[in-house]
DNA sequence: TAATATAGTTTCGAATCGAAACTATATTAA
DNA sequence: TTAATATAGTTTCGATTCGAAACTATATTA
């Protein structure tokens, strides 16, 4: 057992998930990196919902995402918001019809039977190891690791359901703080 | 926690290790499927070094396959070779040059790293996760699964150091039982 | 001997992706 | 208050990936 096999098993059971996701997709004419892209823009708050997050998020070049976007936005499945604040940022939100798509097309239907057919307990063991794995790799390429506000150092519960991000100094809605965000910094409490 | 995050988490560490490859391959013009290819051919053994087998292996179609070995054989860095029993069967030997290569560029980087900084416990853990969760992808595919004789059913240990396989009705040396096989069939005993 | 199955190649077109050049807005330094 | 630099994003380009389908050739089965 080298280090080899990890590379190996990680690369093929990509390549069966995203075979199958392109099946998945065929018919509503989505390609897998723009399923993918659509999900995470679904789950990212809005500090995390721009082209350079996408970026960052999936470890693409930004002409690339750039691309992704261009046909989701014709698909009418995202919309394209200004920033109030910095003209140069754009904002991403999933559209009705994304949010109806996305709902048949994630996750692949045989990684849904295969985690069915897991019990609880491999469930958890096998994320919390492919989540250290990945924050290990990101970590390595100094990437951001990306997480929800309950997890990270920047979170201060300011009442019964009130919170408040000390990076960005703003109050955040409680459904907010479950959503996904590229500052992210996990609390080493 | 749910099974969208099992797709995402396995797509993200597949995308660094992809990019991470890519460069590392840039070097000596070498694409990451190509990589990949070569290094499944360098550890397959005759009944599994087929274009066919690689396409099983990586869940491809046989076209992009045959792209792909056209690449490699145009650089040097793959033979091929003809079945004696079967006209139609194609064998592919990586060529010492190709080996050479492969020891420069597999695997990437910062998995090396990663894996150094896992302990023990970890790295089988995460493993054997990673094994049962490639299988029972392949199992609802319908794929072989791919192993080594030591746990196929169809291994027969014949003497010290010699062995049968009862499949195809050959002996195999030593040294091929260490290698990968598209017939591997897990042994229940 | 004919029909079918299997192994592999070729051709085609769509999509992926990175690299580099480019525009526009922000931030920092002089 | 400019000028220099950094950041966000787009566009263009070309190489590669990939699947689908048509094709050739050999094996197997009926």
């Amino acid at each position: 057992m080298t280090d080899t096999h990890l590379q190996d098993y990680i690369e093929r059971i990509a390549h069966l998930i995203r075979s199958e996701t392109r099946i998945a997709g065929a018919d509503f004419d989505l390609q897998p990196i723009q399923q993918s892209a659509l999900h995470y823009l679904a789950h990212a708050n809005r500090y995390s919902d721009t082209p350079q997050a996408v970026t960052e998020y999936f470890g693409l070049t930004k002409g690339t995402v750039s691309q992704t976007i261009k046909a989701l936005e014709a698909k009418g499945l995202l919309e394209r918001g200004a920033d109030a604040q910095d003209g140069r940022k754009v904002h991403l939100k999933v559209t009705p019809a994304g949010k109806k798509l996305l709902k048949k097309t994630m996750p692949a239907r045989t990684v849904t039977g295969v985690w069915a057919d897991m019990d609880e307990g491999m469930r958890t063991d096998l994320l919390v190891h492919l989540k250290n794995l990945l924050q290990d790799l990101q970590r390595k390429n100094e990437m951001n690791a990306f997480g929800v506000c309950k997890t990270c150092r920047f979170n201060r519960k300011t009442g019964d359901n009130r919170f408040f991000c000390e990076l960005t100094q703003e109050p955040l809605r409680p459904a907010e703080t479950e959503l996904l965000c590229r500052e992210h910094e996990t609390s080493t409490a």
